[in-house]
DNA sequence: GCTTGTCACTATGAATTTCATAGTAATATG
DNA sequence: CATATTACTATGAAATTCATAGTGACAAGC
């Protein structure tokens, strides 16, 4: 895709955007934050066709968020991490999901996700600062439990999924 | 758009993504976080066709992030604002702009914009923390400056766009 | 050794979206 | 009265997306 607003700006949303301006490849990120890595499980928690989950995860590897790694040879099978650039893009997915728990969903529906701050044991909130001790959130200090509801709601997607093949 | 996968989905980012995952979506909001108010201002600062200017202020106003104002009667005019759930969207485009600053440019490509954190007068630096004070970032404390190589590739867009017609 | 299952895709064609180019409508300005 | 301003709309070709179906390589069970 040629592009002369958004590749030759200096503008960093333009920029960041030509990479992660797609609501598959954000989704497809999400799973990868959230330990799925392999296709199948990607392909089924995103709803995305299987094109679209080969798609994003090509141009994800060559815009260098993603690698594979070898896990089965014979036959050839691969799992999907996030490379370095790929885990910076936390603060945007946890500014994501703060804004979609605050404006996205009615006040009765729960939180789909919590997080438990590490570093001082206490519920992490929405960030981008623990609410409960106020230090900037890092993944890595970060214990996620989904709710029983959004664990089941995953349960579900997976089992449709195996249902219809 | 009937999507079974994010519109019944508890999960916060993908009922976030089908309001702001696509690209001109986000580089509308850009610009008028960038206070640029008017329909060709959006238009050419973007890069997208009208068509997809209208669309995008359509959808982001039936979503509730953005409200028409009308700045002049004969002929109907407006002027596109954010609305508070418009301006809470402010911390995802920060954290966008991180990560856009760190992994989508070279070293000797400079910042495009730059902060200065109003509460304690110093650079804020990318966010989400003030890199002077420590202090969260918000949106109404921060005085903005756009790096002189930015300000000309916007002047020469907005040229080349009245240029064109 | 043959069927069934698993996993990661690819194939196909219709439907939809996007893009480039051009044009319109209402009014102000010189 | 001609030109400029502003905010769009019209049109049709090109590209993308979607749903549905199917493939290829192997493992596991009987």
């Amino acid at each position: 895709m040629k592009d002369n607003t958004t590749d030759q700006t200096l503008c960093p949303v333009a920029r960041a955007e030509t990479e992660v301006g797609d609501r598959w490849t954000v989704l497809v990120l999400r799973e990868l934050f959230a330990r799925s890595h392999r296709f199948e499980e990607i392909q089924a928690q995103t709803g995305a066709t299987p094109q679209m989950v080969t798609a994003r995860l090509k141009k994800l590897e060559e815009d260098g968020l993603v690698e594979r790694r070898v896990y089965n040879k014979h036959p050839l099978r691969h799992e999907y991490h996030l490379t370095e650039k790929g885990e910076a893009f936390f603060p945007v997915l946890l500014a994501l999901r703060a804004w979609g728990e605050a404006w996205c969903k009615s006040r009765k529906e729960g939180r789909a996700v919590n997080y438990t701050h590490l570093t001082c044991g206490k519920a992490a909130g929405l960030g981008p600062v623990c609410e409960s001790c106020g230090e900037p959130i890092h993944r890595n200090e970060l214990a996620a439990e989904r709710a029983p509801k959004y664990q089941r709601e995953r349960d579900a997607r997976w089992e449709a999924f195996k249902a219809s093949r």
